[in-house]
RNA sequence: GUCCCUGUAGCUCAGCCUGGAUAGAGCAACGGACUUCUAAUCCGUAGGCCGGGGGUUCGAAUCCCUCCAGGGACGCCA
């Protein structure tokens, strides 16, 4: 239930009807109704709808906007209900004033939905969100943690705005990278064991590494040391991406993420779907041979996107082709839409990976990539370099830890993926007493407060069709009711847009509206029905706000 | 060189996709409010050639072109 939608689309109705009639009655001539907006006006004083039609038809109508404007507002149907007034303003807008008997619904709305305010029906779609997806070889740093914020809050987001979702962690647990992996761990082995080793350049630093192998050696004693070098670097790989993997689970749920899929890239390589879709690649002539190896023919276009190797000319595959087969298993899952959310280091792999969509037979919109603009850090005003080959990294694990994971998560969706962002530490701590996100959580810790002074001197928290919500006519009241009914409407604008950050700042409004209201009025000490209301409209914003706060994977404490 | 992101108040950022009325928050600054349901709060003041230039439009922070500045990507790494 969406009553700031519903009003919307009434109103766009109400000026459709009367657009017909004036044409009609030969006041207006046009081809066609351009495509208008019935949207919120800034300024309160221009009522609480506007349309800005009249202008759009200008040209069309050959006619002055406001004149067109007055035609329209003529032909309005003025018997309704919930319309105290029309007005034609500034260069031709058309405001609307309403009674506030609609937001007196708010109420009984939020009421019934329980847990699920903002939840829209189910829409059949399909989709499928895949976020963080680091290497399985070390920590989760900065950019996984934005990425984990970011991804976990959009597919709540979704979820809520009607689609069925799923999310995802692909894990590279094969290829180059794993090969490397497995040598560092191997000289680590060797060296702990006292033995000759040879550290590979560019190697996996880390004293984790180390760290896992100590384990390794603890639980299986030094016997590989006399086996096969193959034997022996599949032995220590395997347990470490085991305990990596699992490490990795841990500490995303302990950033409040779970994952319904874990989904292991080695799989497409022994099922045989990787070479298979290689095979119908080449069959189809997206591919060819060039120095020994094998391309993805890209750049079909102006070059928009360039070739890639997806066969080296020593016959193995790059993590792109396996990637292509990951995508076509995605969409054989049978998901309408897929989303990845990357690092906009990657953004060079977006128009790629697009065109490898498309070969496969499958319209490439259908896949969408959120690119997030990197993390920076920097502790005390000095930047950290943030790699996991030199060891150098502050983990996510260090992060909770340091600034806490109400304030991380919440720090990280506050901002648009698209702005890069400085995360200094000490400037984290140090402000975390004025961290926004307390601001929000306080708020809903003072209206758990006025709930249970309320119960404890015995006053009960009726429904609203007890009530008579009719006794919340304040200014701030209305304002109240009027923003929390539009929550449903962020959540959709939040999942059009794929903009978490939306919802963020939606609850630092509603909060900063409680906070102010909490200041000028008295819930409780008012007479009965005054009260009732009241307790009713705190209700109602409290849900707001826990609902809010948990789409972005933050705590509603009751009491600070 | 090509491509992506960013440039809005002292600072951190919304708004840009889908043009609209006097460009908004928070922090910092300054001045006020606690015998009150939690002062982690509130009220008030001040603060702007929306990076520059050109164009489209009745109307541009928003769309187009161009230039400048900062960051990032351009590998048979992922």
């Amino acid at each position: 239930m969406n009553l700031v939608k519903q009003m919307e689309e009434g109103l766009r109705r109400w000026v459709e009807t009367a657009l017909a009639q004036a044409r009609e009655k030969g006041e207006l001539s046009y081809q066609e109704v351009p495509s208008f907006v019935i949207e919120v006006p800034r300024e309160k004083q221009h009522g609480d709808f506007a349309c800005n039609v009249a202008m759009l038809l200008a040209r069309q109508a050959r006619m002055a906007p406001a004149r067109i404007a007055n035609i329209i507002v003529s032909n309005l149907d003025k018997n309704d209900a919930l319309i105290e007034g029309v007005e034609v303003a500034g260069a031709g807008f058309i405001n609307f004033f309403l009674r506030p008997d609609w937001l007196y619904d708010v109420p009984r709305v939020v009421w019934e939905a329980g847990e699920n305010y903002g939840q829209e029906l189910a829409n059949g779609q399909k989709i499928q969100v895949e976020f963080v997806s680091a290497n399985p070889t070390g920590d989760l740093h900065m950019g996984n943690a934005r990425g984990g914020a970011i991804g976990d809050s959009l597919a709540n987001i979704l979820s809520l705005a009607g689609y069925e979702v799923e999310r995802e962690y692909y894990i590279n647990d094969a290829g180059n990278q794993i090969e490397l992996f497995g040598l560092s761990l191997e000289a680590r082995y060797l060296e702990l064991c006292g033995r000759e080793f040879q550290f590979p350049e560019a190697g996996y630093a880390g004293e984790d590494v180390v760290e896992t192998v100590q384990r390794f050696i603890a639980e299986h004693g030094d016997s590989l040391v006399s086996a096969e070098a193959e034997a022996r670097i599949r032995a220590l790989t395997g347990y470490a991406l085991q305990e990596k993997i699992a490490y990795i689970k841990t500490t995303l749920e302990q950033f409040g993420i779970t994952y319904d899929v874990w989904f292991k890239e080695s799989s497409l390589h022994q099922s045989g779907k990787l070479s298979e879709v290689i095979r119908e690649l080449k069959d189809a002539g997206c591919l060819y041979e060039e120095d020994g190896a094998w391309w993805f023919k890209a750049g079909v276009e102006e070059g928009e996107a360039k070739d890639e190797v997806v066969i080296r000319n020593n016959g193995t595959p790059t993590y792109f082709a396996a990637d292509i087969a990951y995508h076509q298993n995605k969409f054989e899952r049978g998901f309408d839409q897929v989303i990845n959310v990357w690092g906009a280091d990657h953004h060079g792999h977006v128009a790629r990976m697009k065109a490898a969509v498309a070969a496969l037979g499958y319209d490439p919109d259908r896949l969408e990539v959120l690119l997030m603009q990197l993390v920076r850090l920097y502790r005390g005003g000095e930047m950290v370099r943030m790699s996991k080959r030199t060891g150098t990294l502050v983990t996510l694990n260090e992060l909770i830890e340091e600034v806490g994971r109400d304030a991380a998560r919440f720090f990280f969706v506050m901002r648009s993926a698209d702005s890069h962002l400085d995360f200094d530490l000490e400037l984290a701590k140090q402000e975390s007493q004025e961290n926004p996100v307390y601001y929000v959580q306080y708020a809903h810790a003072r209206i758990c407060s006025i709930l249970r002074q309320a119960q404890a001197s015995g006053i009960e928290i009726k429904s609203p069709d007890q009530v008579d919500v009719r006794r919340l006519a304040a200014d701030e009241e209305l304002a109240l009711l009027r923003k929390v009914a539009d929550f449903p409407n962020e959540i959709l604008t939040a999942a059009e847009t794929m903009g978490p950050h939306r919802i963020a700042r939606y609850v630092l409004e509603l909060a900063g509206m409680f906070h102010s209201y909490y200041n000028h009025y008295r819930v409780l000490n008012e007479e009965a029905e005054l009260r009732d209301a009241r307790l009713i409209l705190m209700e109602i914003i409290r849900r707001t706000i826990k609902k809010a706060l948990n789409i972005l994977g933050v705590s509603a404490p009751e009491r600070m």
